[in-house]
DNA sequence: CCGATCTGAGAAAAGGTTTTCTCAATCCTC
DNA sequence: GAGGATTGAGAAAACCTTTTCTCAGATCGG
């Protein structure tokens, strides 16, 4: 066999044409070449045209590089995160996205693990790439990342991660979602409610839990009841069994799930035992899992946290601060959001 | 309220240490500090480490988009993909982003979803950002992104999604991954096995269901059955419902099934109906989806595409193509690999 | 002690773009 | 027609780093 060197293989690319490319064929300085390209400067109609359709025509592309390097501004992000299969950080990422794409302005995503080293070496990139700010995220509201963000000499915000003290963060109203859920569930007529969530370890399941209670209170309805376990559908499962193998008489008339996964075993685990989702038993979950939400069977109603909002946001705020606009420093939260399905029945007057 | 000037507010953010900056602090020359920096040139071990200790002590990092500029290589490149939950694309971008941290390069990643639009804004942004290279990756074997990447003057890779003629691919073995889910069912002692799985409108079903048929053919055993259906919960229980209702004496003792979201059907299905999984009917999935797979109960055996590692290897391969070395176009298909939880049995010898 | 070699370090160019400054030519006004 | 204003366009500096070239001074051999 013969060495076969007409066979395509993949290698050599070619240069890129440079400003300087277009003003050669043009026939003008590159002075003129960007000032004509720039809607700068002054230069007849003609010129400006004529290197125009010149540029259009050899697809001359600015390098960003050297644009960058000028004017000291990278239009480059890096969001930094922690949730490795982006249940949370994908919708934040998503909604990153779609702020900066419209400002010229790209994102890299760097998932440091849990791993401090992993994260220095990320930061490290970023800084040595002159990103112009850094958008932290991660899979907790209450943990940080394995970073420290401070000092770093270009802003940084928090989106759906413990903030710095004195920074700017962008979390979900974890308190608002857990009241659109139980008032749901009150206008619905249900009375017996109980909560089943995630471990206390976790800063959301307290207020989510409080939040639970003070609208029972609110309604003046007593036998609030939590329970703690894992974020699993085992958990939610087991729950079931706990909460309506003892009294039947007593039994809840409606589930607050603390996520979507518990939801979907507390439905399993209510259809096992023969009890109707939602005629007997209304469940609501929270994060609006899609895949599991919108999987079970019914599908289930839940709070949506508006990450892809939050997201945006979070992008928004970081490119004003890039442009040097002064933002007061803090916490905001955003608002969450119901989705109704099928798990809680139909609501009055629907 | 007097104007609370005193406040700390996020803004200003200082100028990076440059190479000139040291520079001057060591009373040498920008070339001098450049070189005793990379260990380049010549000049007395006493000045090197001096350059060296000042850089430290200013913090000073190289600015990477002058550096960039120099070499013509932005030690930067795009991943593309249409995965909006990143279902398959965030395990091939860890892989990716793992092979390149150790050569200093980083990812941006860029979802186009399935607009051409979205996708021409993103490719032209990461050229003028002088990315290296592009990986192009997505949620399905037997589509193509909507963008057209050929002729860009840059090194593009394909993982897991379907690529353009001549070029660079990795992809999953479906064959041989479905393969090792039906010989595993076999070796168990399984002699009727059905596949339920996704629509014929995906390449990956006839791929998988031709396998599937080839070695119950290489076994002696007759009666293949294929079902297709949609790649849901729902449609793995309905499919139950078809195969155990009509004749019970023939009925199969095990599934192959074509996503974990059908075998979590399946399994649902048959509990619901008092069958036994492993005992009576053994079940195994496809993708290994942590969160399906193991929230299932039995825990399902799945088949895992190895994604992480297609991503590794191609983002290797790209920066291969990038340090021009030369690379044969074609279609690489990766390896499965058989994940053994508790849906099928145990194995013997086990 | 003189020419050749070696050594340490700086000057300058390159990479691509933007912007300010400069300058010659043209136009206007009186 | 002379002086000033205006116009079109180019030269050069700046952004920051790397690398090649140059050069003065020191060292060495004879």
């Amino acid at each position: 066999m013969t060495d076969a060197s007409d066979r395509p293989i993949q290698t050599a690319r070619k240069r890129p044409v440079t400003l300087r490319d277009v003003a050669v064929a043009a026939g003008v300085s590159v002075a003129t070449a960007s000032k004509a390209l720039n809607d700068q400067g002054r230069m007849t109609q003609e010129t400006r045209t004529r290197v125009r359709a010149i540029a259009r025509e050899l697809g001359f592309r600015p390098n960003s590089l050297a644009q960058s390097l000028l004017r000291q501004r990278s239009f480059t992000v890096g969001l930094l995160t922690n949730d490795t299969y982006g249940r949370f950080s994908l919708p934040v990422m998503a909604g990153v996205s779609e702020a900066l794409l419209d400002n010229g302005v790209s994102v890299f995503l760097c998932n440091v693990e849990d791993d401090p080293r992993l994260g220095q070496l990320h930061v490290d990139a970023m800084l040595e790439k002159r990103v112009d700010g850094i958008i932290a995220s991660g899979k907790r509201l209450d943990r940080h990342l394995p970073v420290d963000l401070a000092d770093l000499g270009i802003p940084v915000i928090y989106a759906f991660t413990e903030p710095d003290p004195n920074s700017i963060a962008f979390v979900s109203d974890d308190e608002g979602g857990a009241r659109l859920a139980v008032e749901h569930l009150i206008a619905l007529g249900r009375r017996r409610i109980v909560h089943v969530t995630g471990p206390e370890t976790f800063a959301v399941v307290h207020q989510r839990a409080g939040a639970y209670r003070a609208v029972l209170a609110e309604h003046g309805l007593a036998g609030a009841r939590v329970l703690t376990g894992a974020w699993s559908e085992a958990w939610g499962h087991e729950a079931v069994a706990r909460l309506f193998d003892d009294d039947a008489e007593e039994a809840p008339d409606a589930v607050f799930c603390g996520n979507d996964q518990i939801a979907r075993g507390v439905v399993d685990g209510l259809r096992e035992r023969g009890l109707r989702v939602p005629e007997d038993v209304g469940v609501i979950g929270f994060d609006n899992w899609e895949i599991v939400a919108a999987a079970t069977r019914p599908p289930l109603t839940t709070v949506d946290m508006n990450l892809t909002a939050l997201g945006r946001e979070a992008g928004l705020t970081l490119l004003s601060l890039v442009d040097g606009k002064p933002v007061e420093p803090g916490i905001r939260k955003l608002p969450c959001r119901l989705v109704v399905r099928q798990s809680c029945g139909r609501p009055p007057g629907d």
